[in-house]
DNA sequence: TTGTAGGCGTTATCAC
DNA sequence: GTGATAACGCCTACAA
């Protein structure tokens, strides 16, 4: 089998070499009939473009880089597979592959971006794990290379198109949900203050309280990620001698599962609802707010689509995407 | 800033392309100091290789495909996950860089293979979820398609390279571990036969309880896998009226923690390891198995570099790993 | 609407 | 040991 290139299916079909690049890449330009001929030429000789020889002339190789990161904590690195696999997914329905680097801290990265972008053209980056003062965004902003983020700018200027998770809105579902079935008195264990996502994630908790007149920062409690850590902030709050909560909103489902096993030691009955909706949780049977992850990961990829869609570059977007609670036993 | 081609460089080191491709790709052929003032002019342009350029001369691409699945039942997912990450770092070591794609089932999969071969010229494959039967292996060595496999050609002849963990091994020496802890009656709850995984974690429990001559054919349990049926299958285990178990061996970390919630249920003290090291396990501090899997996706670029590395097709070679015992409460 | 001519950056071949 | 030349497969002018 010999290697079909552009000058067979020439051939094949009686026309030029340039007729069958044309009826590839500006079909409107050809004859009906013609590009009738040319497509059948195509399809029998299994004819596929070659990427190299395309990328040659363009400069555009099709690929999209992302990082994959190593499963921090394992229980909420989950999550970042999950988007990875939506990506893949939605990147070949676009006709784009997704090329993977590691990366140890984002100097590390800008280095990557920099091989990755003088030794094979990549077309775009998908950006993770966004955070303040994020040095990776300017740096690419600079070079003008496209690029979307999973996660907002923290802190920084919208300057360039990202797609995130109103992680308020889910804490917030969360709150509801827990004051629908009775709760008045719902304790949040949440992470130390500074990080963009864990704040957001108290805000939602905290404004629905406020909404349903139930306010009271003596329910909240911040420490670090962790299930023991989860465990021990859950206990100290349920342990309080005058009006304990009845029911715990967490900012990740470590300290969810944490606070489960505090409630169960105290012998407590608490309601308990974790966030990320991770492979623990639906073994345990923990209620979870669940990041529409699939969904985020094809819209990264339509704002990328549109960005290197030729024409005029247009105004930045920026997507705020609904989470969803998963009920289960806890909640 | 000019884009820096092989033609800059040789003429910043007076030299011609040609010499500089040989400082490249063959130095031993340039004389020392020649090399060295060419090197030097690399350095300072900061010239790199461009990749679609050499792989339109070379049909390389420095491309290794590998399919990235969905987090099946999530619990156990993470196995991929973690091999992915190191596969990646493995291979940007060894010079290449790995693309992701996904497929439904493995007939997809192969018109994937045909895809990615033909438009992008990718060097290897890796292919991880081995099992009897499988298609994808024939039509990549019929076509001399260079790849190995994460698991062994399940009851088809060792025709390829492979390297994969000794299943066997982690439950037998979570066996062990359960013997040298004065239990005497261990249980199994695995799989239904004709896994060639689950049967090989079922083997090695079976032979350790032979050879310390405690067999009992009663004691293993087969079940899908998954919470709910692993506290089941447990259950059934320990509520024999007759000498119940004091300790099980489970063929995931789903199953151990439906195990683990069975015992807790009936108030019986059960040791109870599981298999994988998930994120679940280290969150209830479940003891289980665990598989190199870094180390595995290392010796997949080792095997993949060998295969690429030009000059005679050498015998495939076949990698068997040990995975380790995380010891934490459960036993 | 179709065909022809060049060149993208690299490496293989073959002189020098 | 080094340098000139051609070719990989495609696309973008421009000419017909």
């Amino acid at each position: 089998m010999e290697k079909v290139t552009i000058a067979t299916v020439a051939r094949r079909a009686g026309v030029s070499r340039q007729t069958v690049s044309n009826v590839i890449n500006t079909p409107e330009v050809v004859r009906e009939e013609t590009r009738e001929r040319v497509r059948e030429a195509i399809a029998e000789l299994g004819y596929r473009v070659n990427q190299a020889a395309r990328q040659m002339r363009t400069g555009r190789s099709g690929l999209i880089a992302v990082r994959i990161e190593p499963a921090r904590d394992g229980i909420n690195g989950s999550v970042l597979d999950r988007f990875l696999h939506g990506l893949t997914d939605a990147a070949a329905l676009a006709g784009y592959r997704v090329m993977l680097y590691t990366a140890a801290d984002d100097a590390e990265e800008i280095t990557t971006y920099d091989d990755l972008l003088s030794a094979y053209d990549l077309d775009a980056f998908v950006l993770t794990s966004t955070h303040h003062g994020d040095p990776r965004t300017s740096w690419l902003v600079q070079r003008g290379v496209p690029f979307v983020t999973f996660g907002r700018p923290w802190g920084a200027p919208d300057t360039h198109s990202w797609v995130d998770v109103d992680n308020a809105a889910g804490t917030a579902a969360a709150t509801e949900r827990l004051l629908s079935t009775g709760h008045r008195r719902i304790g949040f264990v949440g992470w130390p203050p500074g990080s963009g996502v864990g704040d957001a994630r108290r805000d939602g908790w905290a404004r629905t309280l406020a909404a349903a007149g139930l306010e009271d920062d003596d329910l909240s409690t911040a420490t670090v990620d962790g299930v023991d850590s989860g465990a021990a902030a859950a206990q100290a709050l349920l342990a309080r001698p005058d009006r304990p909560p009845t029911a715990l909103v967490c900012a990740s489902d470590s300290l969810a599962l944490g606070a489960l096993g505090a409630a169960r030691d105290l012998g407590r009955d608490c309601a308990v609802v974790g966030f990320d909706d991770t492979a623990v949780a639906r073994a345990v049977g923990l209620t979870s707010v669940s990041q529409p992850l699939a969904d985020a990961a094809a819209r990264c990829v339509d704002l990328l689509a549109e960005l290197l869609d030729d024409h005029a570059p247009r105004m930045p977007t920026q997507l705020l995407l609904l989470p969803s609670l998963v009920l289960r036993q806890t909640a």
